[in-house]
DNA sequence: AAATGTAATTGAACAGTGTTTAAAAATAAA
DNA sequence: TTTATTTTTAAACACTGTTCAATTACATTT
């Protein structure tokens, strides 16, 4: 009967409990000090059970990180609005920054830490779907303004690279807080200076 | 009489003997995985006999990252010999990326790990004065491309921050190993024809 | 309704972590 | 030789991720 199903409905319950106090505990102390036996008081169960839900804890943080690119993707859609590609890259850039600088933990997880992939390497996927779509998006954005006439000469997939590690090394140096004691008086505009600075740069590559 | 200097000198070699093993576990390990027993085990102490010379693991890690700022730091004196400020500046960005490359762990715990800044903010020091000479290395070399007549209409301090954080995020992308998964196919070259591309957007910086 | 089989849950254990501390050993000064 | 100081140690504390045998809960079959 639909029993099965029920259970399947009932299981599929506490993996999201968990992953829901996964990610509470998470944001508030970042990914090493949130322990199992602390997700596993949260939510009322003994530590072992976790493992009925979840191969190992960079499993959960795998998941969770996966809703961060939900998150990240979401935001990125109203560059649609924006009918000038170079417009929507700007603003993609714009995007990704705000995005970092608001949910630094969850950046952290996306981008920086390794725990999301050694669960990728672990489960012999080859691939992170996660992190190819974001980048395809970019490539696709890019492409858009290539054929515009902008970045003659380049080449679409390096210059993608290149662009996401601008972006990218601004808010991890920032997040990283290497920021913080080299360019303690700037603290909180530089990122935002550093990008009008590369979109300047950005725009002048037409031709 | 000099007994107070030879146990100084005594106490300074032991240091250096925890700094040393330590080096060369966290080489093969990393931060993470190296401990205070593996450490202790190394030398043949007791576990406890390391906090006699440092006050926790953060200090002895951040010793450690003070000498790889050194080993970068002397690396980057070659630049001296180039006569253009230009080319001291690109050679400078190759220098960087390369250091990271080559010794991914160092640069990880110089530019990407909590654990040094941690400690540097904990001894209320308020200033990081390894990063602080290299990001002032950087914007003077900046400083005269700009009285060559390079980036103009750019402000130093920001400029020097987005070409820092251009080559940070390469390096960190791909020791972080979100470059294996998104741009397999080119994972072994990728940032040196990132840099290359960067090269020449720099080049075109001028008047 | 009782017995059986299966899935979920538990508590205890394992092997590790950074760190503290009281006691012991080693060394120097009196 | 005694006293004082420094160095070293073992043990303990409170944690960590993970495994596993035993228990509980529940569905199916008799």
């Amino acid at each position: 009967m639909g029993v099965a199903e029920r259970k399947e409905r009932e299981k599929e319950v506490l993996r999201e409990q968990i992953l829901t106090a996964a990610k509470t505990l998470f944001l508030e102390k970042g990914v090493e000090k949130t322990s199992i036996r602390n997700i596993a008081d949260l939510i009322e169960y003994s530590p072992g059970s976790i493992y009925h839900y979840f191969k190992d804890k960079d499993e959960i943080f795998y998941a969770l990180h996966q809703g961060g690119f939900q998150q990240l993707m979401t935001k990125m859609l109203v560059i649609n609005d924006l009918p000038h590609p170079m417009e929507r890259l700007k603003a993609m850039g714009s995007i990704y920054v705000q995005f970092g600088l608001d949910n630094p933990d969850m950046y952290d997880l996306m981008f920086i830490k390794e725990a999301p992939l050694d669960h990728v390497a672990r489960t012999k996927a080859l691939q992170w779907n996660e992190g190819e779509a974001t980048f395809k998006f970019l490539r696709s954005t890019l492409r858009e303004c290539m054929e515009q006439g902008y970045f003659q000469g380049h080449e679409e997939e390096t210059l993608s690279f290149l662009i996401w590690s601008t972006v990218h090394g601004m808010v991890s140096l920032q997040i990283r807080r290497r920021c913080e004691v080299v360019l303690a008086d700037r603290q909180d505009t530089i990122v935002k200076d550093g990008l009008n600075e590369f979109f300047n740069i950005l725009d002048r590559q037409f031709s």
